[in-house]
DNA sequence: AAGCTGGCCAACCGCCAACCC
DNA sequence: AGGGTTGGCGGTTGGCCAGCT
């Protein structure tokens, strides 16, 4: 059986919301909180369905929505997000709180898709090359940057999903964690942190079958999760723009974590990684009472 | 000034997984 | 357990607007 439309669209209406909705829309919310999304068009007597109601709640009136241009750091981590998600808007979303899938899918759309084949396209006209193997580009280096971080990205997420086993490899290098951790009780066990471009693609594996986290849990990945094998994985470039510590910064860290962030730095001809770019792993075992 | 074109973006459509009874 | 319903998601559409001819 075919599945029944969300309303019998008699009587519905379509097309923009008009000031009045939005303020009948946004007066029954606050009474009653955004559930139950079948009873609004009758409890508020809008001639809208539901879906419409609740898309225009989420997408439009829903509060701490930002609204306006893009700024050049929410650009870089779609992109990167984008490289390693592939379409998953609302997954991208969730590391920007303040937009909307829909804002940023549109955005993709819109901007940043044509922005990039445009620079590709521009590149491969001009034939030059560079020894990281992308063209030399006097005028923009960030643009350049930002393709070395999507190749990179994309390779990585590439040998995530094609790799054979889901085992897990870590490497124990205390001295290599910048540590603050300082927390009393038990002594946890030595922080672990992928070293080589493999530990990398199988952590990339383990993050790629859980769903995005968002930003208010602190941690990208599987972390969080008690069956899971508490790491949190971050992936990405550094470089002088300082995208990565974009997204770390937009992590908000929570203070409770046994352990504080533990970077490994890779400079690996095998990712792509050039002078301006390297992958960066962020494990971090949030747990260690367990 | 009028018509045309392309860009932008809010909103819609249809699929699907989770939930509920 | 299974069918119906709801909410979430990604792709697409269509209307508005600015720029161009």
């Amino acid at each position: 059986m075919g599945r029944l439309p969300c309303c019998d669209n008699i009587g519905v209406k379509k097309g923009p919301w008009t000031p009045e909705e939005d303020l009948i829309l946004v007066s029954y919310i606050q009474e009653h909180g955004p559930s139950n999304w079948r009873c609004v068009p009758t409890n508020t007597g809008l001639s809208r369905c539901s879906k419409s109601c609740r898309l225009r709640w989420t997408n439009y009136l829903r509060p701490g929505i930002k609204r306006g241009n893009f700024t050049r750091h929410e650009e870089k981590l779609i992109i990167h997000l984008q490289a390693l998600l592939g379409n998953r808007w609302a997954a991208i979303a969730s590391y920007l709180p303040e937009r909307t899938d829909n804002d940023i899918k549109n955005y993709w759309n819109t901007h940043l898709k044509k922005k990039l084949l445009g620079k590709i396209n521009q590149e491969t006209y001009a034939g030059g090359a560079a020894a990281d193997g992308f063209p030399v580009n006097e005028k923009g280096q960030w643009e350049r940057r930002l393709q070395t971080d999507i190749n990179m990205a994309k390779k990585a997420l590439h040998e995530a999903l094609y790799m054979e086993k889901p085992t897990f490899i870590y490497e124990s290098n205390p001295s290599s964690c910048s540590s603050s951790h300082s927390s009393g009780g038990g002594q946890p066990p030595p922080p672990t942190y992928a070293s080589s471009t493999e530990n990398i693609s199988r952590l990339l594996e383990n993050w790629m079958r859980k769903p995005a986290k968002p930003l208010e849990d602190a941690s990208f990945g599987p972390a969080n999760s008690a069956e899971s094998t508490q790491l949190s994985v971050a992936c990405g470039s550094l470089s002088s723009e300082g995208s990565v510590f974009q997204v770390e910064s937009k992590l908000s860290l929570d203070p409770d974590l046994q352990y504080s962030l533990i970077e490994t730095w890779l400079l690996d001809d095998n990712y792509g990684g050039g002078q301006d770019s390297n992958l960066m792993l962020h494990h971090l075992p949030l747990d260690a009472s367990d």
